[in-house]
DNA sequence: CATGAATGAGGGTTCATTCAT
DNA sequence: CATGAATGAACCCTCATTCAT
């Protein structure tokens, strides 16, 4: 989902086996994830403005120097955090739509999982920081939005599709327009108090879970096949 | 709705009368509103941090010192305007709220308005520079959501507890849940992309038309009286 | 001659009489010439490129903002140092050839006059900063010497012109050519190992006398009326 | 004359024979030059600050670390650029003082080729960054001027000597003054225009010959035998 | 012995804040 | 009391030089 929520999980950062020599210039994968997790780290902290490159470089443990061979610029090195995230909540959201159980089901663990990533803390922050540098990296706003956030709805979208051939939806107009609106209705009312701090902890599982089985509830209401 | 959408409607910044000389230091209301516009304008133009304090002076026409009398710094100047918003919105959510209608018409009103202003320019840019000073104004942006962004949905439970005692809604459990979730289902789809820039402009009004009928089916679907 | 090798004569930096307030943000003309002082003594002594900014507020007594506000730039506070250079020298020059004088005498003492102010310290300090920045500013360079260097010749093209009217010189095909022959043969054998710092010290009042004296012969020989 | 105009013929950097082993460190004649020749371009098209270590490394094709081995910092490897410099002009110029021609001829020979290669482009930029430089570097800059610039003067001091024997000059006094004063004169009203950059491009091939032959006429006038 | 990744002091510049006028 | 010139710490970034590989 890519909200800056988790780390990546790139290939680990393990150097290019069998050479026994140093990597070339910004290019040792270790130093790479180095940098990165330190920046992460201090981005996360204090946001992207207040968050100095003396702070980074003292977080990551290199040198200016050698921050500049890998980063050409503090927003080059703040895209590179943005756009390394692939969270594994993708696959889990894969997972759930591929079982096959009741759709109130599916639907449910779909949102719960979609919900409760985007309203972890890392999650939140990240989306925070996004918005915060809108104004000058409008591009990577757009990016961090659709290659994380609406991910999500697009995975649903396509089970949904699948459903209504299945009969177990009725048919659909606008399915993309239905999958995100299913997708919002799952954080209704949270993610906005989370987003603004209004609600400075993340939802309990409780709280999620029933914010949700409403969710549901109005969804199959509404598109159910058998609903209404 | 208060999201640096729209200057206040302050009481209008009328030097305290009788006394004929000169306001105490800092005490002037019509220099003060005189800076809040300045520095209003500025910080919707630039965000908070591209902002500087002499972009303020030069907008609002006061000196540094003055500046400095009437708000000791600039995050205080940036709170004092976050929180002297009193949108104009609420009141026409209020007379929609108050007109005899049908049910599915108030609420389709209501959801339209509260969602194209949500979703407008100055809305947007007014949230985001809030999110983006969080970090170091935290109490700021929890107050801003809860006298912005959360008032529409407060006017709007009121008004369903109504209905629900007239019958026209199914008892609710939770009916600030509800309300809630009504607002973001108006908005689904939309508001992210908004936010992240993803959406340049703000949806057509047929668009948002389209979106909020939609929720407003789904609502009625879910906690209609009669079902739909 | 503007050559660097002088002060300005600016109005002498007195203060804008009768309004006892304190002048505009980078407009007090003392605190300017403060700067231009330091900065000026600064660069003659290290160069354009070995001086830091730091350097010169220190020892123009002025902080770092201050400098910025007086000059947007390190580039933009040394042009204005080269263009503030109003050499004396030709006032001097102007009163050589006005006199009513042997042409021999007058071309004389043009030529010491001239001769000694190129090859004076400040003035050959002056020169090779330009020139080290031509890459730079080359706007500046071009100006500093048609400005500079370029006007004693303009000055002697006229008077020769006249002489050449009055019979005391042969009719001239290319007079500016011919002047800048005579200003560059005074100095014959004496600017380049002064400019390149063979020559440690200016030369001395006789050596320069002898050199002038030669290129007066040499000219009056080819150009003069009666010949030799 | 050694204006950094041209590339050195030094001795071509031949291995030192018969040791089959790799030189010593720093003692490669091979890759000095392979240095030098990437330097040289570096200097010449950036000047000395603008150019860094890392372009001639990437120009020369070497590692920093064989940079380092070969010189010992910056400064040391200009001077060695410098003073590698030996002009294929010299050679012209001993030929043409060696030809047995009219006076006249041989001197307008000498004149046009002198000039014309210390107003050439890439003379012209060595000339420039040796000033640049002189106040780190001034031993530098002196030898730059006395085994180039001025080389041209001493190989015609020679010549006039022997003329004045052969009684095709007068008398004169101070030789190398008067050779001196011959070369500057060649290159009157054109050598600081150039130096300066008020001349883009190098005179043409006219404009020199015109002035060249304006220089000897004169010089001609002055000290020729038969003359005045 | 060659390599080039790493260093970190120092560069020019900005701007929130102060205080003499 | 208003003013705005002055302050100086802190910003991002460069690059000559070093030293582990």
């Amino acid at each position: 989902m890519s909200d800056l929520g988790e780390a990546a999980d790139i290939e680990d950062g393990k150097r290019p086996e069998g050479c026994g020599g140093r990597p070339a210039a910004g290019e040792d994968p270790v130093k790479r994830e180095q940098i990165l997790d330190g920046a992460h780290r201090v981005f996360m902290r204090m946001g992207f403005d207040a968050s100095s490159m003396n702070d980074i470089t003292r977080e990551a443990g290199v040198s200016k120097g050698t921050l500049y061979v890998y980063f050409r610029n503090k927003e080059d090195l703040f895209a590179a955090i943005i756009q390394r995230q692939k969270s594994k909540i993708f696959e889990k959201l894969r997972e759930i739509l591929e079982e096959d159980r009741p759709l109130a089901e599916v639907l449910h663990d779909f949102g719960t999982a979609f919900t409760t990533h985007l309203l972890s803390e890392t999650a939140i922050r990240g989306q925070r920081i996004v918005i915060g540098v809108i104004d000058r990296m409008p591009e990577l706003a757009s990016t961090f939005f659709q290659t994380g956030t609406n991910t999500g709805p697009v995975m649903l979208c396509n089970f949904l599709e699948k459903q209504v051939a299945r009969g177990r939806l009725k048919p659909i107009e606008d399915p993309m327009m239905i999958s995100r609106q299913f997708g919002d209705l799952c954080m209704a009312g949270l993610y906005r108090p989370r987003l603004f701090g209004e609600m400075r902890e993340p939802p309990s599982a409780e709280r999620i879970e029933k914010n949700v089985a409403s969710a549901v509830r109005l969804f199959l209401g509404g598109y159910g096949a058998g609903g209404a």
